[in-house]
DNA sequence: GTGGTCTAGACCACG
DNA sequence: GTGGTCTAGACCACC
């Protein structure tokens, strides 16, 4: 898989790589029990701190969508990815309300809306071949 | 209108501020022309100081929500509201990407996520009265 | 003459005041020994404040482009305008030097440049009749 | 590349320091993709609080005349400066007209105030050297 | 009284 | 060490 990082983006690096490898896996990019690369290769790979790579690593851990073993490496979840809790929905509803507030005072309509967020999830979901 | 900051988020309070003035126009409680309270008054009520409240201002003002008069204060945009610009759409790719990725991962649905913020439409048009 | 004020501006609305009047005056539309509404009833018909058209108004004396007469009122100098002295040099260098360099950063070429000033030349001489 | 400030002036300080920079981009003195002083080391060599140059490195971002690298510091725009843009057009009538207008009114002819400009363009890109 | 600017000093996220 | 954020307190231009 390849990663695309801005390192000019207001968004951190490690936080970049945590959506590029999420993006990956609900893509089909990556597939539950797959490896992924050692910290020391990704980092060098795409030129960046072996510290960003492991939180990004760490993160993405505690949050159940990675296991990381001692000696094997990094793998994807093969155990179920995280389910929908009510936590993540309350997180969900705190990062959409303020877009879809913008997008109203935009004068975006409803449809206009959900229509762009299926475009998104095709993309995605096209983006795994 | 009431304010609600969370002072532990880790998102700034100049755009948690930002985003319940968003949040306002869009359900209609803060109309175009309407006054916002002054620096000073915002933020003593609020109980935070008027930099952060002048740093969320400008802001707005910059992107062009509200208007800023050097000596008479703050009201809402008045001569139409910022429009869906090829820009926007660009940002709100990038805001939404992740956030539709990591509900693609969890096993949400398409049609999951879009009823999802079907109800946050609704909650924040509600939230005008 | 009409006065255009932008009342939403960073531009002082007493600055934007004086550069009418000398806009006016440099058109044409205004002639040397003519007479100026009086503070007052600018001020009313402009719809701002009493010390704002004051304000122009003193600055412009200072200057030497009209005259305040105690009861005869406002008046564009007659007895020949300021000229192009050292300190006005001076002036205009500290204006023109930010703008210029400017214009040189987004590439702008030095006849472009000209070529500009000279159609604000030519809209500024239109304008008076 | 020396930085002229004059704390005395009517010109904010962050004004000036923006300026200074644009000139050294026009005038070559400095490159695309050079690097500028950190906000705190620039703040301490001429004087000023660290909150003004960063105020000054903000607006220039925001711009696009600079780019602002989290950890890394700040960098002239390596990509590609501003265009001349029909906005930017805009913005130059607006600061032109006035100045023009008081030039004419002192009786400057085109010419001479065309002249005056050049000698401003060979100014600042004599000072790149 | 309003926003604009500047200073000073502090803590934090990031890499 | 870097910029980002927040606080606190001050002075000024404007109207």
């Amino acid at each position: 898989m390849i990663i695309k990082l801005d390192l000019q983006s207001e968004t951190p690096i490690y936080a970049q790589l945590m959506n590029q490898i999420l993006e990956g896996i609900a893509s089909g990019a990556l597939k539950p029990g797959e490896a992924l690369p050692s910290v020391r290769s990704l980092a060098s790979d795409i030129g960046i701190n072996l510290h960003t790579v492991n939180k990004a690593y760490t993160l993405l851990k505690q949050e159940g969508f990675i296991q990381i073993h001692r000696q094997k490496g990094v793998v994807v979840q093969p155990d179920g990815m995280p389910q929908v809790t009510e936590a993540y929905k309350n997180k969900l509803r705190e990062q959409l309300t303020p877009i879809a507030a913008e997008a109203i005072c935009r004068g975006m309509r409803e449809e206009e809306l959900l229509g762009f967020i299926q475009g998104i999830f095709n993309e995605i979901k096209g983006a795994g071949n």
